[in-house]
DNA sequence: ATACTTGCAAATGCTTTGCAAGCAG
DNA sequence: CTGCTTGCAAAGCATTTGCAAGTAT
């Protein structure tokens, strides 16, 4: 249930948000959503890009910033800062569950995935501590990897 | 334990970071210390050169920046890659206990900060399952504060 | 037909850099 | 003195925007 089913359901999710906004549907949006959900995770504009010209070498790089930023309106992409200059998309999570967040290896860059439902809970605790209605969150832990830990 | 004891004590810090990288220690650097010390948290870097210029108008912006990236290999400052364009910083915490992270307003952009050991612990407890040794983490929450949640 | 979209290029905003003059050690 | 710093202006990136032409509905 994650790459075949999930593009399908990606198209269609995307169609109804159009649909719901008057805006349409069209061969760019259809590519480069397509082109996204193929790609590795946290995937720059840039990168994108590249990919995405691959399969139709027209494509100007505002419309990929303007679809990114359309996918997430739609709830498809999530946009991460890490350190860097550009921002990065990944794949939203469809159903709220199952939200990961990041283990970052400082000295090789690795990143690893993770969920926690524990921390999960306590954040929704914490949040309704100060009257807030939680929505989403980004958690990053940085540390060093046991491959670099072994090395010297 | 807090302002007057701390500025004395990151002046200290930052002196012997010169003294042990061969680097010096100008007005200038002292004074974009001391200013973004007193500011008040998440401080851009066009909000400190403001801050600063009003008690040395010949401030480069040049010099603010270059400052707060050594500030931050000093372990004097804290880099915060928001959602905006711009990067923020804030004081770091000198001893490591003490961290804290941000709840986030996603109508007004208010933060809110807080602290949460039991997140701390499980956080050290993801990192060592897969054999990370944990530095440092980031963690935003994204919701809607009370204020918002009662208007429209 | 009527908007919404696109690609291009120009503009913007943040941050960095080259350089000559200035200053700390 | 020597070499690190500064301020300025210019350059460098990532991202946004204005606009005329194109296209989905």
């Amino acid at each position: 249930m994650s790459s075949p089913a999930g593009l399908e359901a990606a198209q269609e999710r995307l169609a109804s948000y159009m649909r719901a906004n008057g805006l349409k549907l069209t061969r760019q949006r259809e590519l480069i959503l397509s082109t996204f959900l193929k790609a590795r995770k946290h995937i720059s504009v840039e990168e994108l890009l590249r990919d995405v010209r691959t399969r139709d070498g027209g494509v100007g790089h505002a419309t990929v910033y303007r679809t990114m930023k359309l996918f997430v309106d739609a709830g498809l992409a999530t946009e991460r800062n890490f350190s860097e200059g550009a921002s990065r998309y990944e794949p939203a999570d469809e159903h709220g569950d199952g939200h990961h967040d990041h283990l970052i290896c400082t000295r090789c860059d690795r990143i690893i995935e993770f969920e926690n439902h524990e921390i999960e809970e306590l954040q929704l605790t914490v949040a309704s501590k100060h009257g807030f209605k939680l929505l989403d969150h980004k958690m990053e832990l940085y540390g060093v990897c046991p491959d670099c830990l072994a090395k010297p």
